[in-house]
DNA sequence: AATCTTTATCGTAATATTGCAATCTGAAAA
DNA sequence: TTTTCAGATTGCAATATTACGATAAAGATT
């Protein structure tokens, strides 16, 4: 096997695993932090800022679009890359319901 | 090749990249909202909620217990896992800064 | 047009993940 | 003690991911 069996689930619990499953990767959650750090989001210097070589960052860069955690729009010969709020909006929110159910629950057994 | 290049990275990335790649399949998921739904976290039969065979669950156990977010507690010959809400608490913040600093930022230009 | 610059894609090797049958472990019950 | 039960571990096959060299594609520059 090897194949997630990803029928076996719900839209939403494989909606919040694809965008975790892209943020699980430390060149992929330094891409996100470099889109964050820079002011303008036209980033043609993602390729210099990470130890990877360029094909490398050009598929992770495939991944994070893939998962719909960033945006790229064709501007020139460079490309602009840029985080899209929904999908991180989506994630704090995923946490933040389950970070207040857990207070509100007293019965902390562990 | 095929292996991360954790070195390259900070810890606080690797950090980061640990948690969501535990929560980055949706067997792992379905496994943290089903300990959200039962009230105590005596939980015996998680195998029985999901539709994978018991060594797969127990395997996808152990990556959540290693990557800090649940914990387990042996009670008898059951085991007891609960959710360990500070991990959840550190993916909450760090999607929360990240939303804040992005609404902040007036120049959307994607 | 020829060249440069930037990013994507292809091909491939190394490694990791997923899933399960079979088996083991250890505590409780008979 | 023997059996039973819950859960972990082992071993293996199928598939996915990671990484990069080589190369291609496409707009910019000369």
């Amino acid at each position: 096997m090897g194949a997630t069996k990803t029928d076996h689930f719900t839209d939403k619990q494989n909606a919040i695993a694809t965008l975790a499953k892209a943020i699980g990767h430390p060149a992929r959650v330094a891409i996100i932090e470099y889109l964050m750090k820079v002011d303008t989001c036209i980033c043609g210097d993602i390729v210099n800022e990470l130890p990877l070589a360029q094909p490398t960052v050009s598929q992770h860069l495939k991944e994070l679009k893939n998962a719909g955690l960033i945006k790229g729009n064709i501007e020139g010969n460079a490309i602009c890359y840029c985080i899209d709020e929904k999908a991180i909006e989506k994630l704090q929110n995923y946490f933040g319901n389950i970070s207040t159910k857990l207070t509100n629950k007293k019965s902390n057994c562990c």
